[in-house]
DNA sequence: TCTTAACGCGAGCCAGGGCTCGCATACCAT
DNA sequence: ATGGTATGCGAGCCCTGGCTCGCGTTAAGA
C-alpha cells in the first residue's frame, strides 16, 4: 500500500510537475481513496519526502558503488569512470531529476542533497590528499569542493538541457577539466 | 505605484521566500490595497516576473560591462576579472539570489536565465575561437559550455553555501580550473 | 463651484485542495 | 454464526489565497 502510494506520487511528480501535485491526484493515480493516504503518511509533504529520499538514495548508491570499485584507479580513469556512473544514474529518470532539481520546495529536499554532497566531498578530499602525484593543488578540501561541484553540475545540466555534446565528448571534457586543474 | 508594488514584491520574496508570497502580503507590504495590484499587473505571476526580470537584467548588465572592459586581456587575468565581477554582482543580494535560484517556479524565470546563459556562451565561444594561443581545446563551443557553466555554478554555490573558502582562494581555484582546462 | 472620471480601496466571492470523520467491508478469533 | 477489529472509503469540511466589484475620494477642467 505504501508502495502504491509512493509510486503514484513519483508518477504524478514526473508527469505533471510539482505545481499540480495534489493529494487527490496522488490518491487517484494510486487508485486509492484520499483518506487512505493519511493512514500511512502524516501529510502531503512527507509523501514527497519519501519519493525524493528514495531517489537520492538510489542515485547516490549507484555512484558510491562505482566509486568504491574504481578507487584504486588513478586520475583520469577514475574521473571518467565516476562521471560515467553519475551520468548513468542521472539518465535513469531525467524527468524526476528535473522535478527534484528545479521544481521542489526546498526544506528537507535541499538538506538531503547537501548532506550527500558533503559525504562525496570528504571522500574526494581524502582521495586527493593521499595522492600528491596526481594532485598539485595546495588545498585538498578546496580542490574537492571545486571538483565535485563542477562535475555534478555539468552532469545534471547535460542530462536536463541536452546541449549539443555527445556523451563521450562530455566525458572527455570533464576529464580534461579535472586533470588540468589538479596538475596546475 | 508600480515601483512600490515591485519593491514590495522583492521584499516579500527576500524576507519570507516564495511559499508565503501571496498577493495580500505584497499589497500589505506596499501599503496598498489588493485591488490596486490588479490595476497594474494582470496576475500574481507577472509581479514575480517583473521582480525577476529586473534582477536578471541588473546582474547580467554588471557582468557584461565588466566583460567588455576586459575583453582585450588574455587568459588568466580575463577569467579572474570576469569571475570577480560575477561574484560582486551576485553578492549584491544573496537572499534574492537564493529565491530566484532555488525557490521560484520555473516557466518564464528559467527561460529568462537560459537565454542569458546562451548569450554569454556565444560570447565566450567567439573569444576562445579567436585565441588559439590560450585555448588548446578542439571544440570551442563545447569548451565555452563547460567553462561558463562551471564558473557560474561555482560562483552561485559559493555565495549561497558560504563554504570554507575565502573569496581570493575561490578566484585562484577558478583561474586554475579554467587555465588548466583550456591548455590541456 | 460643480461635474466627471480616474484612482484606489477593501470586504468578500469562489475555486482549489489539504485533510477528516463516520461508515462499510473484509478478515480473524472465539 | 457472531462479535470485534483493522483497513479502506469518499463525501465533504474548511481554510487559504487569487482575484473582483462597487463604492468613496480626489483632482482637473469648465
Amino acid at each position: 500500500m505504501v508502495e502504491r502510494i509512493v509510486e503514484a506520487g513519483r508518477q504524478v511528480l514526473v508527469e505533471d510537475g510539482y505545481d499540480t501535485f495534489s493529494t487527490n491526484r496522488v490518491a487517484a493515480a494510486a487508485d486509492v481513496s484520499p483518506g487512505s493516504l493519511y493512514q500511512y503518511f502524516p501529510d502531503k509533504a512527507s509523501i514527497v519526502a519519501v519519493v525524493v529520499d528514495r531517489y537520492v538514495d538510489e542515485t547516490s548508491e549507484l555512484v558510491a558503488a562505482a566509486l568504491s570499485d574504481r578507487i584504486t584507479e588513478l586520475g583520469p580513469a577514475m574521473v571518467r569512470d565516476t562521471a560515467d556512473a553519475l551520468l548513468a544514474a542521472l539518465e535513469r529518470d531525467p524527468a524526476l531529476l528535473r522535478v527534484v532539481y528545479e521544481e521542489l520546495p526546498l526544506g528537507r529536499t535541499h538538506a538531503r542533497l547537501t548532506q550527500v554532497e558533503r559525504q562525496v566531498r570528504h571522500l574526494a578530499a581524502a582521495y586527493l590528499g593521499a595522492r600528491p602525484e596526481i594532485n598539485h593543488r595546495p588545498d585538498a578540501a578546496a580542490a574537492a569542493w571545486i571538483m565535485v561541484l563542477a562535475i555534478e553540475n555539468l552532469a545534471v545540466r547535460w542530462v536536463l538541457d541536452r546541449p549539443d555534446l555527445t556523451r563521450d565528448q562530455l566525458l572527455d571534457e570533464m576529464v580534461a577539466l579535472i586533470a588540468g586543474y589538479l596538475l596546475s
